[in-house]
DNA sequence: TTCTTGACTTGGACGAAGTCCATCGTAGGA
DNA sequence: TCCTACGATGGACTTCGTCCAAGTCAAGAA
């Protein structure tokens, strides 16, 4: 994520204060805000953004491939700004607390042919479930 | 499935009509209907069937472990009866289609100690993405 | 068979998450 | 500095799902 604001910069991307702040707040590792969670902490920066600018924001970040959608916790989809680095999502059933886990293997490569029903795969998306150690 | 509504009485469930038909609607392979969609079949049989006891059955169905909420197409929980056979999915980025998949291999065991944690994973649940063929 | 009762169903209100749109504001080029 | 097209705003709306009070009925008892 670090140098997001550049490659969206560089992208064309019209930079606003808005659009600043909504890409300062998803930075880190680990982090799976819900679009509300985002707005929460961007009105703590910049307290007139509305939430329809957070939604659009997200959704262009999404679609530059910035960002990706997580939708594997609760109802709300999550935003995952580590788009850059392939991994997979491992969530505990108690306090779904997202972290972000790299498994080894060949996971497309474990779908036989005569599963596929013909199907182009291009991608895998595994979701870890399990209790974390302060639930456990 | 197939026995579903024996085992059901077996477990002490009160028959009637209206949960006769939802399960008799979550029948088959490759099943993965919404509980809009569900709704909608049951009321071609039962037209009185109300929106609330569709979502009543289908969460007791959950919970009892006879059927499977999926969240990976769409913004809708899709309900699968298809749950007394382990399995994954696979689904078209075109048209939205999911089939039922087995892939071989372990991929719990693919996620190395040290990605784990301190996690007591328990299971994996894994979505293809591709293309099917008449959308390729 | 009829009675009884608690579990089940109903429909409408409610709530959360997300989308849409007409209008206003402003980033960034001329 | 000025223009203007792109972006932001907020309120209405849609979709998906939950809740609740009141009415209904399956299935065991007599």
């Amino acid at each position: 994520m670090s140098d997001l604001l550049g490659r969206l910069r560089g992208r064309g991307w019209r930079m606003t204060s808005q659009r600043r702040v909504v890409a300062e707040v998803l930075d880190g590792d680990h982090v799976h805000l819900t679009a509300d969670e985002v707005h929460l902490r961007a009105a703590a920066r910049l307290p007139e953004i509305s939430r329809a600018t957070v939604y659009n924001t997200l959704g262009e970040l999404v679609a530059l491939g910035e960002v990706l959608e997580v939708s594997t916790v609760g109802r709300a989809k999550r935003y995952d700004p580590n788009a850059r680095n392939p991994h997979q999502h491992l969530v505990c059933s108690g306090c779904g607390t997202v972290r972000d886990v790299h498994p080894v293997g060949n996971a497309i490569g474990d779908l036989p042919e005569e599963e596929r029903f013909g199907f182009a795969v291009g991608s895998v998306e595994m979701t870890y479930r399990g209790l974390c150690p302060a639930c456990a």
